[in-house]
DNA sequence: CGTACATTGCTTGTATGCAAGCGTTGAGCC
DNA sequence: GGCTCAACGCTTGCATACAAGCAATGTACG
């Protein structure tokens, strides 16, 4: 059996993982099928990611994967920048454990993006973020990160984002090497940087793409990845 | 009629003005029974605020207002505090229009507190740093204050802070001060401290309060207050 | 009198049924 | 041929029905 968590969970990992687009239609009886259950599990799963600002309802229409406007792309870097900087100039001592941990993250990065694996590529990058807040010891800025780093990643879909993974990845293992450092003020100031750089590789267009409906069973098959 | 997010934002309204403690049971038939409607809307209610971290459900025994642990209160005052200073950083210019909504805040909090409304004044007191993120122009990032001081407030009660809200109040006061002056630093400085004097305050017994049924009707009564 | 066990009641978990609304498509008419 | 309008189908919205599990209580037995 299959959990409503769970349902949520893999339309999360499937945003994540680029599977989904901005804008998809997401079916209440479709996913229904999908899983394997009624429509009352896919409709309390997608109540939450309402909640969480994954989905959002229009009456009588259907589910769809939100597509923020540029004003809400705005809002998501100047958080994410917000949020993130004031983390790492909170957290005092960088555990040797936790630089352990991301300097493997970036490795797995550099993995994904060697193997091609778009995937894999989107949500570990995305992931790295998440990842920095956890190695804060703190799960609950790790939650809100994990919701703050999907939303940018539908923008970075949604405005044909031309950022280099590559790019993304060395500055990771630079703010890495400053963290392990000790010098917080520098990393600071690079997260400032790259989620600039990042936020200033967006161009503008808004592709509505209409694709075939197996899409979905493709997009929503579970990753393969540790999730811990 | 009403709607399942009504149902959610009275619940959200109940916890912020510590109408609902922790701990406490949300029977899915009671509040349906109460609000007129069926166990559908009060399920998809719940499953909200689950995804937003204000209830919890253990199966088969019903749907409680989550208790935090001495753990995640630590998190939750963490989590604050670096949001708000990195908040404050990166605000630029405080908008005249700001303070002076600000500055009405501050004033509204000292007549709750002058009027012993202690619903109003605790509501007030946490909605004063969702106010402080809605004026740096940021929907998103007011929506996670909003629940993060949601769970402040809950570890408040859990915890049973000595605080005193007329304390709280000057310190509002004298941030919305410094803003004025445009010294977003000592702003910064000020909220650290604010933040900091707020989770001091706490003991450590968790009172498991047990009350009759009836407390749940004027727990969910519509807050008087205008809400944007 | 105390303990073990069965029955009962109340709770959530899940599915299904029905109502209502919007879009689309088809036929009929101009 | 093109336009209008009605009927149908597919969607969500909401309620209800049923299943399953836990707890408590009452009863019977030692």
């Amino acid at each position: 059996m299959i959990s409503q968590s769970e349902i949520a969970q893999r339309v999360v990992e499937a945003i994540l993982s680029q599977k989904l687009a901005p804008g998809e239609r997401l079916g209440e009886q479709e996913l229904a099928d999908l899983f394997g259950v009624s429509r009352t599990l896919v409709r309390e799963a997608l109540m939450q990611l309402q909640a969480r600002g994954f989905v959002e309802v229009r009456t009588r229409k259907g589910w769809y994967v939100v597509e923020p406007s540029f004003e809400e792309a705005r809002d998501a870097f100047a958080a994410r920048r917000m949020i993130e900087t004031g983390m790492l100039r909170d957290a005092g001592k960088p555990l040797q454990s936790a630089i352990r941990r991301l300097r493997q993250h970036v490795a797995d990065e550099r993995q994904a993006i060697a193997d091609g694996d778009a995937a894999s590529r989107t949500f570990l990058l995305a992931d790295f973020h998440v990842c920095l807040a956890e190695c804060c010891g703190n799960r609950l800025l790790a939650d809100v990160m994990r919701d703050l780093t999907a939303r940018t990643t539908l923008v970075a879909l949604l405005y044909q984002s031309t950022h280099d993974a590559s790019q993304s990845c060395d500055e990771h293992d630079a703010i890495v090497a400053a963290l392990e450092q000790g010098d917080n003020v520098e990393a600071e100031r690079l997260m400032r940087a790259h989620i600039g750089s990042v936020q200033g590789a967006l161009g503008e267009s808004s592709a509505g793409s209409g694709d075939e409906l197996s899409r979905l069973r493709a997009s929503l098959t579970p990753l393969r990845l540790a999730k811990t």
